[in-house]
DNA sequence: ATTATCTATAGATCTATAGATAATGC
DNA sequence: ATTATCTATAGATCTATAGATAATGC
């Protein structure tokens, strides 16, 4: 049971009708070869502007053949979404606990650079995909739009504190996003960019160069334990 | 031929076939009818997800009217993002002086005060449609490209020089941009709002409380002037 | 037998054009 | 005569389903 689980590495050598052109790609199974194609067209054309036919075209595949993995072309653009936000997620419950230990300053500053981190690992920029219009706007992506509501939450919240006054969350949370719209102009988003941008967000909630310093510092070492 | 110029208020009285369903407001042109349905749907829902058949509905004429003022969507599109841009490029020149007068953290706190202004002046959040994949992407809405790297530029230079070090320009660009998802959230985006982006801005810019309290001063006198 | 593809196609769009028509204005 | 609409439709999509088929695995 648990080996058919492991070995969902199904490529190469997985029998079925061969496609009328080979895999470019066999490291990746069918399904991960579709949602790296659709990625890459969601990313910059859109959703609604892609094509069912053209992402199968890109894999190699015949339109019809998408449905086999994916029951709608709706669910493939939420997997991705899913992909997207998990790794952000997976590491909230240490930005919790460093605001408890050093206090929030300390915690803004890890919460950027490991959102920031996200984004700018991303494959093919996806962190612009919860910016589509269609995440934005229809019924079946709401579970999305409630986690990155969450995370904007977190940011007024650790920001309030740090300034003292009310912060709103969409305001660090547009400078984390601004890793998109770098990468989306072909920037390199390195470690110096990103601390660049959390020294920017605690500027931002009236932190001072020394609190600044301080926050970078203890951030660092917590995200490195 | 002035008189000809003047009287683009052709309605109401105007001659032409009845529409099928009486227009609903009487003091829009047929044209700023489309445009003001169009921006709607643009807006929350995205240019490609968006049929002429819905526009042409939520103005009250056939589909096919629509082409009598515009000879393909992507017009319909094009002059929004003009009108949109229009209110900022207009006021360009008073940052310039500004910058020349009273210095660059000024200058900045004015362009983010306009900046703003505009987006949260801009009908139904049309400060949207420039992130739309299409206008990123599809070539004839290259020029609103060109338009808005130019602001981004602008930014960049002014916030490198509060900073005394390089500050890319999209960060400050986003922090502006912000006022945009505050109203996708029905957020008002009042004055107050807006020099709380303005602080943060030049906060994210390294400036001290005092050099920002002088600047908003400056910046305040100079745009009422 | 199972799997991963294929071919074929139904049915629902969607954009844009052609040409008719119902008003007003002269 | 001019204007702003209308009706009708061509032609090009696009999504999703049905069912066939060419491999491997047992």
């Amino acid at each position: 049971m648990s080996s058919a689980v492991i070995s969902r590495r199904s490529r190469p050598g997985r029998p079925g009708r061969p496609r009328h052109v080979p895999a470019v790609d066999n490291t990746l199974s069918g399904r991960e070869q579709i949602l790296d194609a659709a990625a890459r067209l969601f990313v910059d054309r859109g959703f609604a502007a892609t094509s069912t036919r053209e992402i199968a075209e890109r894999v190699g595949i015949r339109q019809a053949s998408l449905y086999y993995y994916f029951s709608n072309k709706d669910k493939i653009l939420e997997e991705l979404l899913a992909l997207t936000v998990r790794p952000t997620l997976d590491q909230i419950d240490r930005v919790e606990a460093v605001a408890n230990e050093h206090g929030e300053a300390a915690a803004l500053y890890a919460l950027v650079m490991i959102d920031t981190g996200t984004l700018a690992e991303a494959p093919h920029n996806t962190g612009l995909l919860p910016s589509l219009p269609e995440v934005r706007s229809l019924e079946q992506f709401k579970p999305y739009r409630a986690v990155h509501a969450d995370l904007v939450d977190a940011y007024g919240r650790l920001g309030s504190h740090v300034a003292g006054r009310q912060v709103d969350g969409i305001l660090v949370a547009h400078l984390v996003e601004s890793v998109v719209a770098s990468r989306s102009e072909g920037a390199d988003v390195n470690e110096t960019a990103r601390h660049a941008i959390a020294t920017a967000a605690l500027g931002a909630c009236g932190a001072t160069k020394n609190e600044i310093k301080i926050a970078s510092a203890v951030a660092w070492a917590e995200l490195i334990a």
